[in-house]
DNA sequence: CGGTTAATCCAACGTCTGTCGGATAATGCG
DNA sequence: CGCATTATCCGACAGACGTTGGATTAACCG
């Protein structure tokens, strides 16, 4: 199982320089396998097993599996949105230099997000399969997607505004723009084919796809 | 658990009109709640009470539960391609009539997808779900995603080459129009909101979409 | 030093899982 | 009728599951 293993410490308290190290080792090894495999066909004995631990201290530091997988999304989402406000962030200061600068920040934006679930892809499988339950998906939507969808809204109505764009953005488009990436992280961690030819594809579909949507602006071309 | 149920037969002999009756049932049963939560999270005494039949039974009829799991797979995806297909050729048909009538039966063949998908929201979940599995992604891809894209792009291709599209179109962009879909339908199987507003506002988000991607072609509007 | 705290593992628990052998009952066929 | 066939269910098995109590070990603190 090749295990991102611990040095398989020995018992007794830690010393107060590596706490909480065991933790972030567990809660690493279980987002990988529940991204792989999902929260039912993983064993709590496995991720102790990757993680070069007992099963019990795993219950120890996560309580129980249900706390676990909480664990691990929250976790996950909380770099992304990080990440993703960081880029709106500038996005944003960028729409007082003039509706040029802020559609460039957008596609700046776009390009952080690709570039973070790229480097990241459990993030899209956590995502996708929390997505697919019927019952959660809502309180998923509310709490995770809507931000971000009216942020990048948002900003696409600012730029509209401005004369950049030729029309405001419906959610659906958005959304669109979103699982297209997904798509592209999903394809992209299957074998075979050619990442580095796909990712540059990928990018130049983007832009070409919202210089398509929302009439030329004179930043159609750009290597 | 509401039950698809059969209306419970006795055992024996079944007369030969109705044989083959019962697979029928588990399939349907099993194909739903696989798609809900999951080969792992369903358990075939629960596939057995949903289909109103004992697990024994379940077994007789499907073998092993992989083989269940791979039969409801096929099952639903035979379906997708015969209704794909059939679409196909009447955009094949069209593609002698001039280009604005092939791409007008490119839009058809569009709307025959989402319909599909939109009637029987277990493709969606099945194929998603599958689609996350790292290893099966690329035998997934390569037995069902690459012909359908194929036939797309195979589909633009010939229109533009009757002069109603600006260029071919690369892999990417068909997969990510694919997957706008599915988004559109996990989304629209969740409570809440409004699912015909939905449903049109998706229509006109593809028809849109294409019209971007391709340039204007007088197709521009529609009812 | 001795006492407290905290992390780790071992072992066991009850439950649920997929699977299979065998009993039962009803039809089809001669 | 009597025999073979088939669908159905019951019961049981071995294994894996998530979870818990208790023992062990080591660091901290007075």
């Amino acid at each position: 199982m090749a295990a991102v293993t611990m040095p398989r410490r020995r018992p007794g308290r830690p010393r107060r320089s590596e706490t909480r190290d065991t933790r972030e080792v567990v809660l690493t090894a279980a987002t990988a396998l529940f991204a792989a495999r999902g929260f039912d066909a993983v064993g709590l004995r496995e991720v102790a097993a990757a993680a070069g631990v007992d099963v019990a201290t795993v219950s120890h530091h996560t309580g129980t599996k249900a706390q676990l997988y909480d664990a691990c999304f929250a976790r996950v989402f909380a770099a992304e949105r990080a990440v993703l406000e960081a880029a709106a962030a500038r996005a944003r200061d960028a729409l007082d230099a003039g509706p040029q600068q802020a559609l460039r920040a957008l596609h700046d934006m776009l390009d952080v997000f690709v570039d973070f679930l790229e480097a990241r892809p459990e993030t899209t499988a956590l995502w996708l399969r929390r997505w697919l339950e019927p019952n959660r998906h809502a309180e998923l939507d509310q709490r995770y997607a809507a931000p971000l969808y009216d942020l990048v809204e948002e900003l696409l109505a600012a730029v509209a505004a401005g004369g950049a764009l030729v029309e405001p953005t419906p959610h659906v488009t958005v959304r669109s723009l979103v699982w297209a990436v997904h798509a592209h992280v999903v394809a992209l961690a299957s074998p075979g084919g050619s990442p580095a030819r796909e990712r540059r594809e990928f990018r130049a579909f983007l832009r070409r796809l919202l210089v398509a949507l929302y009439g030329p602006t004179g930043l159609t071309s750009g290597p």
